[in-house]
DNA sequence: TATTGTTATACTCTATAACTATA
DNA sequence: TATAGTTATAGAGTATAACAATA
């Protein structure tokens, strides 16, 4: 089987990052939420008062798609919203929220040590540098 | 503003693939296909007689995926099957489907060029090895 | 028994457009 | 005028389960 894909970037960056997400997803699962929320709920952490729509610009998550979001981790109990002016709120954990991003790192810690495992050992001092230089 | 996941290669890796996902699914618009479609058409073109399973399987997509991709291509004209066996049928590009795999591999061959262009000098003889080792 | 192709179905993420209320 | 949040909606991709026909 002849394979015109193999060894094109732009497709092996797809599919390492089709696995390494299904991988994630299912390290997340037992804590019942998904890689955007999580990655939600540490950005929030870091950065408690934040708005949606700044949430949404550092996610490149779309302001429409931030709403159902932001509303899911509300009705869990995982965040608070307190109006900072008449038309958009500060996000901030709850006590369970906060005890939740916690657990949440561990299993990002996990998750990268062991990606960065699977690296060429030479690879690893520029693979972080290439792929930011591809969205920053 | 703290960015608490800028430096988590998994995290790069997700948005690096979702920009460049986006970047080339625009490329390929003028031409009326899908990246996925183009990935198909592609490794059609370079293993003539393969089944609807091969290519699931080189591609990473599920046989129930598979049907409603393939027959899109078809209706469209752009592959033929031919009975394998009682169960199972060879794919192949029509004429119209090997011009169109014919102006896909121009763009692919654009898109990647211009994304190893971005990455850092150093990084590009690691980088496809990389991300091979992340799926492989 | 295992495999191929198929259908039905559901979920997540993404995208655009349009609305309201506020700045 | 521009921005924040929301709603509605549509599309692509992915997942599981089940089925008939065939190997």
């Amino acid at each position: 089987m002849i394979d015109p894909l193999k060894n094109l970037p732009g497709y092996a960056l797809r599919r390492a990052s089709s696995s390494m997400m299904t991988a994630f997803n299912n390290r997340l699962s037992p804590l019942g939420v998904s890689s955007t929320e999580a990655s939600t709920l540490l950005m929030i952490k870091s950065n408690t008062g934040m708005t949606q729509s700044d949430l949404g610009r550092s996610l490149g998550i779309k302001r429409a798609n931030m709403a159902p979001l932001i509303g899911r981790l509300d009705d869990k109990g995982m965040i608070s919203r307190t109006p900072v002016d008449g038309r958009s709120q500060g996000l901030a954990l709850t006590q369970a929220g906060d005890e939740l991003a916690a657990a949440i790192q561990k299993v990002v810690d996990v998750h990268e040590a062991q990606l960065i495992a699977r690296l060429p050992v030479v690879a690893r001092a520029t693979f972080i540098e290439a792929l930011s230089a591809l969205w920053d």
